[in-house]
DNA sequence: ACGATTCATTGGAACGTTCCAAGACGTCTG
DNA sequence: CAGACGTCTTGGAACGTTCCAATGAATCGT
């Protein structure tokens, strides 16, 4: 870039007019005159000037822009929260500015940072993995949305999500009302929301009186994890005849899984995921799952911000939406 | 916000020197006294500093992000190039600025200009479709690199992509080898890369003496459009044992059609499809796929766009990476 | 025909940084 | 002991906007 680039002032000698006209006019307002405005016009043209938002950050104080934080951009149950955010985000005239920790704390606090110093206005965090006193910190300084997780509380901060224990629970429940017993589950390690949507499906187990046949096997909300949970399940509990994973990502291992060792789903096994990321109701996936209302949840988080951006003051919000059961194809009666 | 944020004055006030030294200080420079550097740092950590990137920005003339243009976030493809930009960009200690147009040429070009009123030190514009012609005056501003697309050239534009024609050739090639000669091709419409992937079909097929044989659905690169056009395909050529899809995506839509009319891959119909999305091999699903090395073409955009951010009169370049046939589960020989 | 009112326009201050030339204070050299 | 040099520190200008109070010009009512 040898050459500077064309500024307000540029415009406004070129246009023979004062800046102060020209920032009027290129914002629209209605005390410039007709002949006016068409010079700056057609000089800012000529010009190929841009605004430097920098500048006009700056001098507003204002960013017009919220941060929106996940856990990384491969899990498309994250883009279906995202498109919700960022359709509302739009028709408020925001930016979005979109970062990804990859569930590592320490990087997800620096990338915090980083839209911090951007001035972001409010921010969204999905899936995270911060330290609850990190993100209460940076509820201090800016209004603070969580979704897909509901163990963070604290001033500033508002969270949307879903029940997942009783998601859990109607999974199991599915399972179990198809005609099934020995129903285990693949789970999703030790976040707090593995951990409920877990609870749901013991609570289920124990209330049909099935309680003898829990059976957990440790996941890890991956493809990877899934699958070798499952694999790991076949060998040790080679009786059951159904699964319930705790989220799409690990059903679809679980599903390559017995796949790979001549089995299918609902032939052999009935398989419940949970989430409804919607490539799995795809192909010749179709899998049977406990649908979170997706985008509809990244909608409430962008307006849920807007409402704590607008009035500071207002009252930070615990929404939680109900998820449905969505048979298709990988849940039928035990085999006879 | 009731209460203004501390600025650097405040900072300096509260340790108890100029704001100069605060800067020099909070940037690591090595010609501050010790004694000042932890006075500095106290009071910044006690006051709860955050510089401000607007302000600096102004300041330096030079923001350190980059901007990202891509189609969607819903095409895992984009995240697994946009992978091999993050940690390319993260090393340079550059931030990303991610955007997305959602294949509609003016909005994308309304989310490029925001890009470049933050005063971005490059692009990378992932599958865009933006006009030609605004991509040659956007590349007149700053360095562009245009990664998937290969057929917009200019001063400024830089491009990695991979020999589509080759691929969609080889894809073919592949069902041929293994004894199919009713193989159609579902399109992806009327972009180029779906024309090139398109010519490589035809130019495969009539090497090989079946240049009569030659049949062309039209799709759209998404997985409604892989459906409907496998559909159509059963009906207008019942006689088909395999199928070319260009992209993964449509690929996994023609999989579900089959699934739905009963059949399946490769016992009915083979099928193949062409990008090499991780999802696709996952599960039951195992595509086999032209498969194009998509975190490496993300890496060598960053490694193009930082090569001329650094030095920007050094020359543009034009990658062609190359794509390798991935043998999964959905091809074989025809049925006797 | 004159003050009041409206309308379009203006210059300057602010926003929070970085950079630069220059200053203060010691210490060394001969 | 004067001058040169080093180290640490400083105030002020710049970056490109927006906002505000003030100005000048035109129109109005009486």
């Amino acid at each position: 870039m040898t050459d500077r680039r064309p500024t307000i002032n540029d415009v406004a000698a070129r246009a023979g007019v004062s800046k102060s006209l020209v920032s009027l006019a290129l914002r629209g307002s209605d005390k410039v005159s007709e002949e006016s405005r068409a010079a700056i016009l057609a000089a800012a043209a000529e010009l190929g000037y841009r605004p430097n938002a920098a500048a006009r950050n700056l001098a507003d104080r204002r960013s017009r822009t919220i941060g929106v934080l996940l856990h990384d951009l491969h899990n498309p149950v994250f883009a279906e929260v995202l498109d919700g955010v960022q359709e509302i985000t739009r028709q408020r005239g925001y930016r979005t500015m979109l970062v990804t920790g990859h569930g590592d704390p320490e990087r997800e606090e620096s990338e915090l940072a980083g839209l911090l110093e951007f001035q972001v206005e409010g921010l969204i965090l999905i899936s995270h993995r911060l330290d609850p006193e990190v993100a209460r910190r940076v509820a201090r300084e800016r209004p603070v949305v969580i979704v897909l997780r509901h163990d963070i509380t604290g001033p500033g901060i508002s969270t949307i999500c879903t029940d997942d224990r009783a998601g859990g629970r109607a999974a199991t429940e599915h399972l179990i009302g198809l005609g099934h017993s020995r129903i285990a589950h693949v789970s999703g390690g030790d976040s707090p929301i593995a951990r409920d949507r877990q609870a749901g499906y013991e609570e289920a187990m124990t209330a049909a009186g099935l309680g003898a046949d829990v059976l957990v096997e440790p996941g890890s909300f991956t493809e990877a994890g899934g699958r070798a949970a499952m694999l790991r399940l076949l060998e040790r509990a080679p009786q059951a005849t159904a699964v319930f994973a705790a989220n799409d990502l690990s059903a679809l291992g679980a599903l390559g899984a017995l796949h790979d060792t001549g089995r299918s789903a609902p032939a052999d096994i009935s398989l419940v995921g949970f989430d409804g990321m919607s490539l799995a109701a795809l192909g010749s996936l179709r899998l049977t799952t406990m649908a979170q209302p997706l985008t509809r949840m990244g909608q409430l988080a962008a307006q849920r911000l807007f409402e704590r951006i607008e009035s500071p003051l207002s009252r930070t919000q615990r929404d939680v939406v109900v998820s449905e059961l969505t048979a298709r194809g990988t849940t039928a009666p035990p085999a006879a």
